[in-house]
DNA sequence: TCATAAATTAAACAAGTGTAGAAAAATACT
DNA sequence: AGTATTTTTCTACACTTGTTTAATTTATGA
């Protein structure tokens, strides 16, 4: 049941998101946050306590709804495949489509909470410990079905071509503007289709060259 | 010539290096600074007029060595290639490899370093502005020579393969202990000679994949 | 050696920080 | 209706922020 002060719960959570975003977590102050807000300033602790809860609760908000549309993805992909492994791109595409879309499609609510994770998940004080927190589950599931896609790759071949997937996938929700710069405007940041077009079959011929590479060694 | 201040110098920017590095700009204070550093809070100031100007000369400092020493890298692929196109794998190693050696091996302050351009490049407040000031001449260099090693790709690939590049790279950076969740234990965020030898293949073929999936199109 | 310049210290500035408590207003419930 | 509960406001606290200023110490160079 929708609770009286809802309304002003989610208006601190989209200023804090957007803020956040921008500058970090230590880049923003309670108060900015508020007058974006459009309430007083006391009001953020009163829902959340404290600063860094508000922080967390903003990360954790849309997690849950993400996560739950990318595992439906990926139970898509395994079931089609059926008993046979499932296609190495279209995995990928599982993981990274319901992020890319919601990015294109969204709302600006959803670039602010990307451009937030993409920021979290490079920091050494809050990649580590929250990103696993968040995200791990999913991510399992999703190394477990890339194992089946390619039966025959060692296991620490997989994680650090997860790896480079993450750090390419993150690093298109910063949308810092860089590709827009070195492209001389050829290709631009917010342009995510791009990126959805490119990427899994970037990525998989990454993981599937690595499996070759070590099987040539022997 | 050495002045008479270039060893407080020194103390304050490599504290303030690692404390930026842990926290990024916001997060750290000019006094924890000039503690960490063991000198007068008013030092940091007196050196380097404001924390801003700090911060820039801490990114700046190190940026023009680097640099060189990876411009020395591509030329010397290039020389050997000739006239004939250089060999994609090796470009990519040059890019990378100077970064990695010195994260490895050069000390606990390179460390910090780049974990500080890991936060910075997936800043939207810093990301654009800055890489592009202190990389893009040398990137632009890059992206040439890829695209002599790939003379059949169009460049709108080939910048997003870099783009791409540059997160699995930078990510690399930051050292956040993900993959040591992920893996049990299997892979370690330190072990960067396991990424210098797995990036520069899981790349190339990501580049390459672009391009055959462009010319299936017609 | 001694005036000059550079480096360091200590103290203070005005402004801003996260957070808490008590009073006021608005809404809910019987 | 009127009591109880939730929400909002206002004010204040104790402390930290980046930066500046003037005084003091240290080293330089003729």
């Amino acid at each position: 049941m929708a609770k009286r002060g809802d309304a002003t719960r989610k208006k601190i959570q989209d200023a804090a998101e957007e803020l956040f975003a921008a500058r970090g977590f230590y880049g923003v102050t309670v108060r900015e946050i508020t007058r974006l807000a459009g309430v007083d300033t006391a009001l953020a602790n009163y829902y959340f306590g404290s600063k860094k809860n508000l922080f967390d609760s903003v990360l954790l908000r849309r997690a849950e709804g993400l996560n739950e549309a990318r595992l439906k993805a990926l139970e898509d992909v395994e079931r089609e495949a059926g008993d046979n492994p499932p296609d190495l791109e279209r995995v990928i595409d599982a993981f990274t489509h319901p992020l890319l879309d919601r990015s294109e499609r969204g709302g600006p609510e959803w670039k602010s909470y990307f451009a937030l994770i993409a920021q979290v998940n490079n920091s050494p004080e809050w990649g580590g410990r929250m990103m696993t927190e968040y995200f791990d589950p999913l991510v399992r599931r999703f190394i477990a079905a890339i194992k089946r896609a390619l039966p025959n790759t060692p296991d620490e071949e997989i994680y650090w071509a997860y790896h480079f997937l993450s750090g390419a996938l993150v690093l298109t929700f910063a949308e810092t503007g860089r590709i827009d710069n070195l492209s001389d405007g050829l290709c631009r940041s917010s342009d995510l289709e791009s990126v959805h077009r490119r990427l899994p079959p970037f990525i998989a011929a990454g993981f599937r060259a690595l499996k070759e590479r070590d099987n040539e060694k022997p």
